[in-house]
DNA sequence: ACGATGTACAACCATTAGGTTGTACAATGA
DNA sequence: TCATTGTACAACCTAATGGTTGTACATCGT
């Protein structure tokens, strides 16, 4: 299989399969989302979803792995704040997917457009 | 669980989880990659990877899923073709992610300054 | 000091994912 | 016609996921 490297501080493959795994449930989407805008400690999270303590906390694992949210202490909580510099390369690697493509479509339009001939 | 819906035409979550699980397999994007230059054969891709055959159509089977990838017969051959609309709006998801995020920074910086006085 | 709160982690369970092999069958080409 | 090629699909295996409960432990408030 071919591995794409687009630019020297990027991603690994193994990250981005932890990327978008993370990214592919809902719960871990909204948690995500909450951590953007302030920090939630993990039982804050947790009365907010409808399973247990630890299943949250697997999902916040999960996360934190991924490098798309960051833990940190404050007395017996633990703060999870999410980390923007993930998801900016995240985002990256969708438009540059997305552009590259766009540039390929050209070309399969051409194809195509020589096929109905 | 808060559901976030941004606009009339979006995804829906299970449609979201899909292609993010889509995405989270280097074989897979690969398939993807290879399919946005030209259609590809579902044998075309088998040899271009070290697994079976009904390996590949696996993963076939889940971009279809996903709607990142179409199949079409011809002859007794499936060409699986990448779905540009798919990827659009993933990227714009994303997108809309991040514009969302860079907004909620301001103010997570702003309180994370008022911590550190 | 002590109960309540917040967390970590282990053990367990059911389901899904990702792979395999084997079989069946349709389309192709000599 | 008949071997070859391309596909579909079922059955199976193993590992990973996503959930649970239980236990241990640190921190907080009274």
């Amino acid at each position: 299989m071919v591995v794409h490297r687009h630019s020297a501080d990027d991603l690994t493959e193994a990250e981005v399969d932890r990327i978008f795994r993370a990214f592919a449930d809902g719960t871990r989407r909204d948690i995500l989302w909450r951590t953007m805008t302030s920090e939630v400690s993990i039982s804050g999270l947790a009365n907010s979803y409808d399973m247990s303590f630890a299943a949250v906390q697997k999902h916040v694992a999960v996360m934190e792995a991924a490098g798309l949210v960051t833990k940190h202490s404050r007395g017996r909580q633990r703060l999870v704040r999410a980390n923007p510099e993930t998801l900016a390369r995240t985002q990256s690697l969708l438009a540059r997917y997305e552009s590259l493509w766009r540039r390929r479509i050209e070309r399969l339009d051409a194809l195509l457009a020589d096929d109905a001939e």
